[in-house]
DNA sequence: TAAAATTAGTTATCAATGTTAACTGTTACT
DNA sequence: AGTAACAGTTAACATTGATAACTAATTTTA
């Protein structure tokens, strides 16, 4: 049976489920552009990192990607087996760790800025520069709008 | 170190990775508020086979919503096992599973529509009527924008 | 029309990620 | 000083995604 893009049923499914079908063709075309960098997925925590200067720890990072802090443990080993960031213990805080970019990831910053942004510019091709505006943001404006709803997860308790 | 919400990174990420953000929240919170139904996931299968009907087969269903056929058919497991859908074989192509509701599944699909519907509410308010036609036009282009991008999958051979 | 290729669906295996719990070490609160 | 909270880690398990190999049915093609 023939797939039928102007079906209406498009309307009719989550918001979440439609983004979702974006998200896992957009990773899977950039992990693919962006292979032979010797990394294949995790950019975003590079960036995060990349801006926010000196004083990135993992905490932070799990609350701007919206990952949570376990699986956040595994990317940042991932990262730093390929030698791209540095765990340092802060000095003012002994908790927590701040991440820094080695001069390999500095090198290749810009490759993967650059596959980034080719990315988006294929994804938005037919938007001009308003609509891209607008939509960057409506995204804004959803993701506070879910931010905060009741999820699943349950906070963690800690036993003594 | 507290949450920056006006951060400029938000720009500088990846489209997928702000899309990825709003899915997770969107279905933590759906699948909490559908809980109570006895199925806290896997709702876009019923409704697009809800909406195809008598024609639904479990490829069409796969390309619909981007979901490989093997992780379908485990999905699918799981709604037969929850007693929302039943396979028929189709007559006129017997290699084919035509999908359909069960008489429980029709009885609370009412239920998930509007639990789907007040969620699409919630993560769009703030949003008109206008933006939310235009931000639907947006994700419409850019899913076909990325549909046929070559990603990392490779296709499956045959081996005889 | 018989052989070959394709298609729909399944099973198995492994990798990656999400979830929950329990833990260490450090800092903040009272 | 004692308790609570916080940052990060490890472990165990569930879910999902990717790949390979397979069966059975159908279509192509030589």
């Amino acid at each position: 049976m023939p797939l039928d893009k102007n079906h209406p049923l498009f309307e009719h499914l989550p918001l979440g489920r439609l983004m979702g079908k974006i998200t896992k063709k957009y990773f899977g075309a950039l992990s693919k552009k962006l292979d032979h960098l010797g990394i294949d997925r995790h950019f975003s925590p590079l960036i995060v990192i990349a801006e926010t200067k000196e004083k990135c720890t993992q905490q932070y990072l799990s609350d701007m990607l919206n990952i949570d802090k376990v699986s956040m443990v595994r990317i940042l080993d991932y990262l730093v087996k390929h030698g791209l960031i540095i765990r340092a213990v802060n000095p003012a805080d002994r908790r927590e760790h701040i991440l820094q970019l080695t001069p390999k990831a500095k090198k290749i910053m810009p490759k993967i800025l650059s596959g980034i942004s080719d990315m988006n510019k294929t994804a938005l091709k037919g938007l001009d520069k308003n609509e891209q505006a607008l939509l960057y943001k409506f995204i804004e404006t959803i993701t506070k709008n879910v931010e905060n709803l009741p999820g699943k997860k349950v906070d963690i308790k800690i036993k003594q």
